[in-house]
DNA sequence: ATCGATAGTTCATAAAAGCGGGACTAGCGA
DNA sequence: TCGCTAGTCCCGCTTTTATGAACTATCGAT
Protein backbone atom coordinates (compact mmCIF):
# COMPACT_ATOMS: atom_id res chain seq x y z
CA UNK A 1 0.00 0.00 0.00
CA UNK A 2 1.35 3.29 -0.58
CA UNK A 3 3.14 4.75 1.68
CA UNK A 4 1.76 8.38 3.59
CA UNK A 5 4.15 10.81 2.84
CA UNK A 6 5.51 13.25 5.90
CA UNK A 7 7.57 15.89 4.99
CA UNK A 8 10.78 16.42 7.48
CA UNK A 9 10.79 19.33 9.78
CA UNK A 10 13.06 21.38 7.52
CA UNK A 11 10.96 20.69 4.17
CA UNK A 12 7.98 21.91 5.89
CA UNK A 13 6.63 25.75 4.97
CA UNK A 14 5.35 28.63 6.61
CA UNK A 15 2.87 28.86 3.12
CA UNK A 16 1.87 24.93 3.25
CA UNK A 17 0.96 25.90 7.29
CA UNK A 18 -0.71 29.33 6.52
CA UNK A 19 -2.99 27.48 3.65
CA UNK A 20 -3.45 24.39 5.45
CA UNK A 21 -4.95 26.21 8.47
CA UNK A 22 -6.77 28.88 6.33
CA UNK A 23 -9.76 26.70 6.20
CA UNK A 24 -11.20 26.33 9.07
CA UNK A 25 -12.24 22.64 9.17
CA UNK A 26 -8.77 21.39 8.90
CA UNK A 27 -8.12 24.26 11.65
CA UNK A 28 -11.12 22.06 13.77
CA UNK A 29 -9.62 18.91 12.95
CA UNK A 30 -6.30 20.10 14.31
CA UNK A 31 -7.20 21.32 17.08
CA UNK A 32 -9.47 18.33 17.95
CA UNK A 33 -6.00 16.21 17.77
CA UNK A 34 -4.19 18.86 19.44
CA UNK A 35 -6.42 18.73 22.62
CA UNK A 36 -7.02 14.88 22.43
CA UNK A 37 -4.57 12.77 24.55
CA UNK A 38 -4.58 9.92 22.39
CA UNK A 39 -4.91 9.51 18.19
CA UNK A 40 -7.47 10.36 16.26
CA UNK A 41 -9.11 8.61 13.50
CA UNK A 42 -10.12 10.16 10.29
CA UNK A 43 -14.01 9.22 10.51
CA UNK A 44 -13.67 10.58 14.01
CA UNK A 45 -14.75 14.02 11.64
CA UNK A 46 -16.89 12.81 9.15
CA UNK A 47 -19.37 14.77 11.01
CA UNK A 48 -18.13 18.11 12.86
CA UNK A 49 -20.51 20.14 15.54
CA UNK A 50 -21.87 22.25 12.45
CA UNK A 51 -21.45 19.77 9.63
CA UNK A 52 -21.19 17.03 7.88
CA UNK A 53 -18.08 16.30 5.89
CA UNK A 54 -18.08 13.42 3.26
CA UNK A 55 -15.36 10.49 3.32
CA UNK A 56 -13.84 11.87 0.40
CA UNK A 57 -13.15 15.32 1.19
CA UNK A 58 -12.09 14.63 4.94
CA UNK A 59 -9.73 12.45 3.18
CA UNK A 60 -8.10 15.27 1.26
CA UNK A 61 -8.27 17.57 4.17
CA UNK A 62 -6.11 15.08 6.22
CA UNK A 63 -3.71 14.86 3.44
CA UNK A 64 -2.76 18.72 3.47
CA UNK A 65 -2.52 18.55 7.23
CA UNK A 66 -0.37 15.69 6.99
CA UNK A 67 1.43 17.09 3.64
CA UNK A 68 1.82 20.65 5.42
CA UNK A 69 3.88 18.56 8.55
CA UNK A 70 1.18 19.28 11.39
CA UNK A 71 -0.04 15.70 11.69
CA UNK A 72 1.37 12.41 11.44
CA UNK A 73 -0.79 9.50 10.34
CA UNK A 74 0.06 5.69 11.00
CA UNK A 75 -2.19 3.26 9.48
CA UNK A 76 -3.21 1.20 12.73
CA UNK A 77 -5.03 -1.91 11.91
CA UNK A 78 -8.42 -0.72 9.92
CA UNK A 79 -7.84 2.84 10.67
CA UNK A 80 -5.48 5.46 11.44
CA UNK A 81 -3.92 7.11 14.25
CA UNK A 82 -3.64 10.82 13.82
CA UNK A 83 -1.46 13.00 16.21
CA UNK A 84 0.21 16.40 15.96
CA UNK A 85 3.54 17.56 15.04
CA UNK A 86 3.49 20.35 16.64
CA UNK A 87 5.71 20.12 19.08
CA UNK A 88 8.63 18.66 16.64
CA UNK A 89 8.14 22.07 14.38
CA UNK A 90 7.93 24.58 17.84
CA UNK A 91 11.87 24.79 17.58
CA UNK A 92 11.57 25.77 13.95
CA UNK A 93 8.47 28.33 13.66
CA UNK A 94 8.73 28.86 17.35
CA UNK A 95 4.88 30.44 18.37
CA UNK A 96 3.25 30.36 14.74
CA UNK A 97 0.85 27.28 15.35
CA UNK A 98 -0.31 28.50 18.65
CA UNK A 99 -0.62 32.22 17.56
CA UNK A 100 -3.05 30.39 14.81
CA UNK A 101 -4.99 28.42 16.57
CA UNK A 102 -5.19 31.10 19.46
CA UNK A 103 -6.62 33.53 17.02
CA UNK A 104 -8.74 31.20 15.40
CA UNK A 105 -10.12 30.60 19.23
CA UNK A 106 -11.10 34.41 20.02
CA UNK A 107 -12.46 34.50 16.72
CA UNK A 108 -15.06 31.88 17.04
CA UNK A 109 -15.70 31.83 20.81
CA UNK A 110 -18.57 34.67 20.00
CA UNK A 111 -19.93 32.26 17.23
CA UNK A 112 -20.18 28.90 18.07
CA UNK A 113 -19.28 26.24 20.15
CA UNK A 114 -17.00 25.44 17.78
CA UNK A 115 -14.47 23.38 19.40
CA UNK A 116 -15.30 24.65 23.02
CA UNK A 117 -18.22 23.24 24.80
CA UNK A 118 -16.44 24.04 27.67
CA UNK A 119 -19.60 23.14 29.65
CA UNK B 1 -15.70 54.40 -10.39
CA UNK B 2 -16.20 51.65 -8.07
CA UNK B 3 -15.03 52.41 -4.56
CA UNK B 4 -12.42 49.93 -3.28
CA UNK B 5 -13.52 47.59 -0.19
CA UNK B 6 -12.05 47.74 3.00
CA UNK B 7 -13.75 45.37 5.77
CA UNK B 8 -14.02 46.96 8.76
CA UNK B 9 -11.41 45.62 11.66
CA UNK B 10 -14.63 43.71 13.11
CA UNK B 11 -15.34 41.75 9.93
CA UNK B 12 -11.50 40.59 8.87
CA UNK B 13 -11.21 36.48 9.59
CA UNK B 14 -8.03 34.71 10.75
CA UNK B 15 -8.86 32.37 8.01
CA UNK B 16 -8.61 35.39 5.24
CA UNK B 17 -5.35 36.67 6.74
CA UNK B 18 -4.04 32.90 6.68
CA UNK B 19 -5.27 32.70 2.96
CA UNK B 20 -3.77 36.30 1.92
CA UNK B 21 -0.42 35.37 3.24
CA UNK B 22 -0.84 31.18 2.00
CA UNK B 23 1.18 33.09 -1.00
CA UNK B 24 4.92 34.26 -0.84
CA UNK B 25 4.31 37.36 -3.66
CA UNK B 26 1.54 38.85 -1.24
CA UNK B 27 3.59 38.67 2.05
CA UNK B 28 6.79 39.65 -0.26
CA UNK B 29 4.07 43.10 -1.07
CA UNK B 30 3.05 43.10 2.51
CA UNK B 31 6.85 43.15 3.79
CA UNK B 32 7.27 46.06 1.91
CA UNK B 33 4.61 47.90 2.14
CA UNK B 34 5.21 47.62 5.98
CA UNK B 35 8.76 48.17 5.64
CA UNK B 36 8.29 51.66 3.69
CA UNK B 37 7.71 54.90 5.74
CA UNK B 38 5.82 56.27 2.42
CA UNK B 39 2.65 54.49 0.92
CA UNK B 40 4.09 52.07 -2.39
CA UNK B 41 1.81 52.05 -5.37
CA UNK B 42 0.88 48.81 -7.10
CA UNK B 43 3.41 48.98 -9.93
CA UNK B 44 6.47 49.36 -7.58
CA UNK B 45 5.96 45.62 -7.64
CA UNK B 46 5.53 45.16 -11.90
CA UNK B 47 8.92 43.21 -10.82
CA UNK B 48 9.88 41.60 -7.95
CA UNK B 49 13.82 40.41 -6.96
CA UNK B 50 12.59 37.03 -8.15
CA UNK B 51 10.15 37.47 -11.01
CA UNK B 52 7.92 39.75 -12.94
CA UNK B 53 4.39 39.60 -12.27
CA UNK B 54 1.86 41.03 -15.23
CA UNK B 55 -0.60 43.73 -13.73
CA UNK B 56 -3.61 42.20 -14.08
CA UNK B 57 -2.24 39.49 -11.10
CA UNK B 58 -1.10 41.95 -9.50
CA UNK B 59 -4.23 43.91 -9.34
CA UNK B 60 -5.61 40.67 -8.17
CA UNK B 61 -2.91 40.17 -5.32
CA UNK B 62 -3.52 43.35 -4.17
CA UNK B 63 -7.55 42.99 -4.33
CA UNK B 64 -6.86 40.00 -1.56
CA UNK B 65 -4.32 41.71 0.77
CA UNK B 66 -7.27 44.68 0.98
CA UNK B 67 -10.11 42.62 0.96
CA UNK B 68 -8.61 40.49 4.26
CA UNK B 69 -8.64 43.73 5.84
CA UNK B 70 -4.40 43.95 5.76
CA UNK B 71 -3.56 46.83 3.85
CA UNK B 72 -5.20 50.27 3.00
CA UNK B 73 -5.49 51.58 -0.74
CA UNK B 74 -6.26 55.38 -1.43
CA UNK B 75 -6.59 56.32 -5.02
CA UNK B 76 -4.09 58.93 -5.11
CA UNK B 77 -4.07 61.27 -8.89
CA UNK B 78 -3.01 58.21 -11.33
CA UNK B 79 -1.62 55.77 -9.03
CA UNK B 80 -3.06 54.00 -5.57
CA UNK B 81 -1.22 54.60 -1.95
CA UNK B 82 -1.09 51.56 -0.24
CA UNK B 83 -0.59 51.20 3.29
CA UNK B 84 -0.52 48.63 6.05
CA UNK B 85 -3.14 48.37 8.38
CA UNK B 86 -1.49 45.87 10.85
CA UNK B 87 -1.42 48.56 13.85
CA UNK B 88 -5.16 48.61 13.39
CA UNK B 89 -5.68 44.84 13.45
CA UNK B 90 -2.57 44.55 16.45
CA UNK B 91 -5.49 45.36 19.04
CA UNK B 92 -7.89 42.03 17.69
CA UNK B 93 -5.09 39.77 16.14
CA UNK B 94 -2.41 40.36 18.43
CA UNK B 95 1.01 38.79 17.56
CA UNK B 96 -0.57 36.96 14.61
CA UNK B 97 0.68 39.02 11.32
CA UNK B 98 4.06 39.67 13.11
CA UNK B 99 4.40 35.43 13.93
CA UNK B 100 3.82 35.22 10.50
CA UNK B 101 6.07 38.29 8.71
CA UNK B 102 8.54 36.76 11.09
CA UNK B 103 8.28 32.77 9.80
CA UNK B 104 8.26 34.15 6.77
CA UNK B 105 11.68 36.10 7.32
CA UNK B 106 13.41 32.95 8.80
CA UNK B 107 12.36 30.48 6.05
CA UNK B 108 13.72 32.74 3.35
CA UNK B 109 16.25 33.93 5.55
CA UNK B 110 18.82 31.32 3.57
CA UNK B 111 16.98 31.34 0.13
CA UNK B 112 17.19 34.72 -1.27
CA UNK B 113 17.71 38.63 -0.48
CA UNK B 114 13.56 38.27 -1.46
CA UNK B 115 12.88 41.65 0.18
CA UNK B 116 15.95 43.04 1.65
CA UNK B 117 18.03 45.24 -0.75
CA UNK B 118 18.01 47.52 2.00
CA UNK B 119 20.20 49.70 0.27
C1' DA C 1 -10.11 70.78 -25.00
C1' DT C 2 -7.39 67.08 -26.90
C1' DC C 3 -3.61 63.81 -27.09
C1' DG C 4 -0.69 60.69 -25.10
C1' DA C 5 1.23 58.40 -21.32
C1' DT C 6 0.72 56.00 -17.00
C1' DA C 7 -1.79 53.26 -13.26
C1' DG C 8 -5.16 50.01 -12.31
C1' DT C 9 -9.39 47.33 -13.20
C1' DT C 10 -12.23 44.31 -15.83
C1' DC C 11 -13.07 40.74 -19.17
C1' DA C 12 -12.31 36.34 -21.36
C1' DT C 13 -10.21 32.01 -21.36
C1' DA C 14 -7.37 28.28 -20.02
C1' DA C 15 -5.26 25.73 -16.32
C1' DA C 16 -5.49 24.12 -11.65
C1' DA C 17 -7.67 23.03 -7.35
C1' DG C 18 -11.61 21.73 -4.58
C1' DC C 19 -15.86 18.99 -3.54
C1' DG C 20 -18.28 14.88 -3.27
C1' DG C 21 -20.38 10.35 -4.99
C1' DG C 22 -19.16 5.83 -5.93
C1' DA C 23 -15.92 2.20 -6.67
C1' DC C 24 -11.86 0.13 -4.75
C1' DT C 25 -8.39 -1.68 -1.16
C1' DA C 26 -6.83 -3.28 3.38
C1' DG C 27 -7.40 -5.22 7.81
C1' DC C 28 -10.41 -7.42 11.32
C1' DG C 29 -13.76 -10.67 13.21
C1' DA C 30 -17.12 -14.11 12.66
C1' DT D 1 -14.57 -16.77 2.95
C1' DC D 2 -17.88 -13.34 3.92
C1' DG D 3 -19.07 -9.13 5.65
C1' DC D 4 -17.92 -4.87 7.98
C1' DT D 5 -15.31 -0.76 8.70
C1' DA D 6 -11.70 2.83 7.54
C1' DG D 7 -9.56 5.25 4.07
C1' DT D 8 -8.05 6.16 -0.65
C1' DC D 9 -8.64 6.73 -5.60
C1' DC D 10 -11.12 8.11 -9.71
C1' DC D 11 -14.20 10.89 -12.19
C1' DG D 12 -17.21 14.70 -13.29
C1' DC D 13 -18.60 19.25 -11.86
C1' DT D 14 -17.85 23.73 -9.92
C1' DT D 15 -14.84 27.29 -8.28
C1' DT D 16 -10.57 29.73 -8.22
C1' DT D 17 -6.33 31.38 -10.26
C1' DA D 18 -3.22 33.34 -13.83
C1' DT D 19 -2.62 36.18 -17.59
C1' DG D 20 -3.15 38.79 -22.01
C1' DA D 21 -6.07 42.17 -23.97
C1' DA D 22 -9.28 45.73 -23.76
C1' DC D 23 -11.02 49.44 -21.00
C1' DT D 24 -11.21 53.51 -17.54
C1' DA D 25 -9.34 57.27 -15.05
C1' DT D 26 -6.02 60.91 -14.13
C1' DC D 27 -2.20 63.84 -15.20
C1' DG D 28 0.73 66.82 -18.11
C1' DA D 29 1.83 69.00 -22.27
C1' DT D 30 0.36 71.39 -26.16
Amino acid sequence: MKPLYHPAVEDVTVEGILYALSNPVRVQILKEIMRSNSPKSCSDFLSLPDRVIPKSTLSQHFKILREAGLIRSERKGVSMRNTPRCQELRPRFGRLIGEILAAYAEEYSAVAGADSPES
